[in-house]
DNA sequence: GTCTATAGTGCGATAGAC
DNA sequence: GTCTATCGCACTATAGAC
């Protein structure tokens, strides 16, 4: 990350990375499947956490509060603590359309998993995949908001608004002029 | 299309391409910034109309419906006579990861575009960014429904559907136990 | 650890279209 | 005479084969 966040991603090559850790270039591709993977070590187990959740949630609950609830569970849990870490990050992903791609695979395997979740407690399709995707999208909206934000709001707090807001989009609110 | 279908995305080389064109490399990357993007051509046409369809928009509609009228517009003006074309072109992308990634970022610049557009309107954000997302979300689950679908549904069909499903399910509704 | 295919870039030469 | 399409060649870095 200092080396991306110091040259950009596309101009620091794998051999600077290696070097800096005092390894050859092929230990590196031993360890990460792509230049771009070592930004994205810790999506194996935010999925885990996200679809344990799921599992986990009350079977009265309604779709989108399972996944509501899961991703606040998870911006408590993981994200807070981390904001700077967050920041730095996301802004050497912004910056470089290679990881933008990345970022976004990762998150739809991650709205793919939760549907299957979903469907694993009988909820039908395209429910399952339309609570997903949309708890997804509202993350994306939230964490954005959330990184952005010079207060001290959580993310939690974000995650909760959005959604709401989300809710009153979707049933077709005009908002307040301005 | 057809070497991509015939023998995978990454079995066929940008020089295979280039003499089934009769042309050379060089000349392959005067017109495709890489490999992935010749399957994205159309990408900016469609924006532009999503765009132009948003702009046109009547200023009392609510955000959410500007969306999905545009995404419906386009579904009967562009996609519905290339159902087909659409199917062979799915099928190649789902099948490569690096494809996946060209396709949703595609999608991703898409919604910020759609977003600009209703924040043009006079829509405030984050109200502008839902209402992009989730019309985008929606979008993915109806385009992905109507290419599996071996009836004579329209996509616009799919899209309506799948809008009236969002909102049911960002309401919080539960589905019918099965 | 070694070797190599291939994607993608920079620079420049040529030729035809308008 | 300018613009645009094509081609040639050298070169680097990623990533996969062995």
């Amino acid at each position: 990350m200092e080396l991306y966040a110091k040259r950009g991603f596309e101009s620091t090559a794998v051999a600077d990375i290696a070097e800096r850790a005092g390894l050859t270039e092929r230990t590196f591709y031993r360890h990460f499947a792509d230049k771009r993977e070592v930004l994205f070590y810790g999506a194996g187990a935010l999925q885990e956490f996200l679809v344990g959740a799921v599992e986990k949630a009350p079977s009265s609950s309604a779709p989108i509060e399972v996944i509501v609830s899961a991703l606040v569970e998870a911006a408590t849990s993981v994200f807070e603590e981390r904001r700077e870490f967050a920041r730095r990050r996301q802004a050497i992903i912004v910056a470089n359309v290679e990881l933008l791609e990345r970022e976004l695979v990762k998150l739809a395997t991650l709205a793919s998993a939760l549907a299957d979740a979903l469907r694993q407690r009988g909820v039908p399709d395209p429910v399952a995949s339309l609570a997903a995707e949309a708890g997804i999208s509202l993350f994306k909206v939230a964490f954005q908001r959330w990184v952005d934000d010079s207060g001290k709001k959580t993310l939690a707090h974000f995650i909760r608004e959005s959604s709401s807001q989300m809710k009153a989009v979707t049933a077709g609110r005009r908002p307040a002029p301005r």
